[in-house]
DNA sequence: CAACCGACCTGTTCGC
DNA sequence: TGCGAACAGGTCGGTT
């Protein structure tokens, strides 16, 4: 479900709610959710620290704690993090509480039970492989090319690849591939410098317009918030809106990418 | 080396 | 209306 700008969308939202809180206890009805360290010790070395910022890497949520250690997230399809009084009612698919001191505490929902929480000592444990982020000023034209070109996969493959760019999930790669007017089937390593730059700016405003949007709204609720509207994904069947060509899907990697013949042909 | 497949899970939608 | 199949925003490990 949540890619970069989603969980940006969330990351906004604990910063506001949880910044300088102290946790009091934990919750957890789902042992799996837990990725590290075991339920017993997340649960005893979280007691008793304080949320002192969050932020995101990739499609990672990381809360620092004081005095020391990290609290990572991630939500994969179907999470969601979300700060609630401690008297709300609760969800059906509620994995992980975290209290805080003053009746408030954080809600780790996950309906499919992908997601994972991570506390560590260090975060790179946990992301240090990820690739460049888009909002920093490393995503330019020539990292990307360089990094385009070690490979010959097809370069959706290759957006989906977090040890590539960081945070581009399949809605924000389609509709990168789209802006840039690029078959999500040419081979990462055939593209041209000029096709390149076109493609670094089409994820660099794909992205800043989604989280300005908070994110994307596909309807079932979740995101509901979300105000993005996709121009091509999930739009198989319909008519491009750039040229009105019928929009076409097909399989890579085992998801669904759809694309325009016309404007991304080969 | 790249592509494919099954796991991990549950909920929703679609076709009959 | 009911029921099974297909599919869903992610990632990993093992095969082809």
């Amino acid at each position: 479900m949540p890619e970069l700008p989603e969980v940006q969308t969330v990351v906004n939202h604990l910063a506001e709610c949880i910044t300088g809180r102290s946790i009091t206890g934990t919750e957890i009805s789902w042992a799996r959710s837990i990725a590290v360290p075991g339920v017993t010790l997340f649960s005893q070395q979280l007691v008793g620290k304080v949320c002192r910022a969050v932020s995101r890497r990739g499609k990672y949520i990381v809360i620092a704690l004081a005095p020391h250690g990290y609290l990572l997230c991630h939500l994969r399809m179907s999470g969601d993090l979300k700060v609630a009084d401690a008297a709300a009612p609760r969800s059906k698919h509620e994995r992980v509480r975290i209290l805080f001191e003053g009746e408030c505490e954080l809600r780790f929902d996950d309906p499919r039970k992908f997601g994972k929480m991570y506390l560590v000592a260090d975060p790179e444990e946990i992301v240090g492989t990820l690739g460049i982020e888009p909002f920093s000023r490393n995503f330019t034209s020539e990292a990307l090319y360089e990094r385009l070109h070690q490979r010959a996969l097809r370069v959706k493959t290759l957006l989906l690849d977090q040890r590539c760019v960081a945070g581009l999930g399949n809605i924000y790669a389609v509709e990168s591939l789209w802006h840039a007017g690029i078959n999500p089937l040419v081979r990462s390593n055939k593209l041209s410098k000029e096709r390149v730059v076109k493609l670094r700016n089409a994820i660099y405003e794909v992205l800043r317009k989604a989280v300005d949007a908070r994110g994307t709204d596909l309807g079932d609720g979740v995101w509901k918030s979300g105000g993005y509207s996709p121009k091509t994904y999930g739009r198989e069947g319909q008519p491009c809106r750039r040229c009105k060509t019928v929009i076409r899907r097909v399989i890579v990697n085992q998801r669904s990418t759809d694309f325009c013949p016309k404007c991304q042909s080969r």
